[in-house]
DNA sequence: CGGCAATTTGAACATTTTCAATACGGGTGG
DNA sequence: CCACCCGTATTGAAAATGTTCAAATTGCCG
């Protein structure tokens, strides 16, 4: 499907791409990547694999997809990735890839390994590898935001608890910022959060929210 | 609210400051962010602002927001910023923040300009910075899932192939991806092209989708 | 103690999803 | 070159889910 026309300019040389030229290439540098074709229809890596590789796409388009929880099947696509666009760029700061990566255009990606790439990026404790790493864990944390695209308001919900109460976070958000976060009217959020109080799975009063039965409320994250 | 008690352990000390560390604090190093006090339930910056300074979370909790279009009431949160993290990062990629910031718990926040983070971050079209770039964009460009959050289904199909013909993109992406990254079924995103294409704002068939009327379009992807 | 704002609850309403059936287009083999 | 087949996309009607609007409750603060 397509709309208009327009082109997408694959990068055919490491001396007109951003990742080689940053490497020196043609300066005397070497760039760590390299290029492999990929067919679409096929995936590049899959959630909950270790994050090994680090790929940069030079031709082509990739799906990433995210399931909440475990391995995916192929639902709830969050966002594409097109030429120019590291992938499985997660690698740096999880050691697992945290979305399948499916080929929706025949691709050229280039690829080197997690261990590369850190050599790469340069010594650690930089001021660009610190925001870089930062800024990935952001956008990574993000995880119940895309969760939040699929699955019932209940399940959002529990997921959330869950989420939000793994690390002991404590957020005091106002109610309605929740529910916004969530993707869904405060009326619905409240709602949502009676029934899990209701299951058993926690405790709820108007400004504390406690996990009574973790089992439970998995049960219900999952459906 | 609280989700269990849980502490955030804000950063107290530019050495024990993953951005003061790295620019060298201690070890003669000079950061080039600056602290400020910031009360809860104030805006750091609002969407659509020229993107100035770049700030750091050193304490409290900031909530981020986007509004499709223009300048945000306070619709629409996608996400929560928490101790350690970069907020308004985008100033190293666009002209103009790309959401606004509301603190929701007391904060110490640390700025900079865009220029000094920039001289921060070192020379650029190295690895680390171009990647970062990358990422950033790549955050950013995720808009349309942003925007996917809220409405309904028409407005959202409705920006979404605003969005998509304005640059040209000729995505040919499979219908039911696209669909997903929507966040509805195929079916739903069937009926509101069908709806579009009524309305007389897109031409429409199997394979392509044109724009007729711009005009038309907008005003559906409004409401 | 009274008033305010946030949250919760209820019931009608709107939208989206589901499930099932149909149409379309591209590719294959005759 | 055409008929047939298969997977994708579309349409329809019923069911589920979330939203809206209004009213009641709760906790906090003066």
């Amino acid at each position: 499907m397509m709309i208009d026309p327009g082109s997408d300019g694959p990068i055919t040389n490491c001396a007109t791409c951003p990742a080689g030229r940053a490497s020196g290439v043609g300066r005397g540098g070497r760039c760590p990547f390299v290029a492999r074709l990929r067919p679409a229809g096929s995936y590049v890596y899959f959630q909950g694999e270790p994050a090994d590789v680090v790929w940069f796409v030079k031709k082509g388009t990739v799906v990433l997809s995210r399931s909440p929880g475990d391995v995916a099947g192929e639902d709830s696509a969050h966002a594409v990735r097109r030429v120019g666009s590291f992938i499985g760029i997660e690698a740096l700061v999880s050691p697992t890839y945290l979305d399948s990566a499916r080929v929706t255009e025949d691709a050229t990606l280039c690829g080197t390994s997690r261990e590369n790439a850190s050599l790469w990026l340069g010594p650690p404790e930089t001021p660009a590898r610190i925001t870089l790493e930062q800024v990935l864990r952001a956008s990574y944390a993000e995880a119940p935001r895309a969760a939040g695209a699929d699955g019932s308001a209940v399940q959002r919900v529990a997921r959330w608890v869950l989420e939000e109460a793994r690390d002991g976070r404590a957020p005091s958000l106002p109610r309605h910022i929740v529910a916004n976060l969530l993707g869904m009217v405060p009326e619905t959020f409240s709602r949502a959060l009676a029934q899990l109080s209701r299951r058993g799975a926690i405790d709820l009063t108007r400004k504390l929210i406690r996990v009574k039965d973790p089992d439970t409320l998995r049960d219900l994250a999952r459906g």
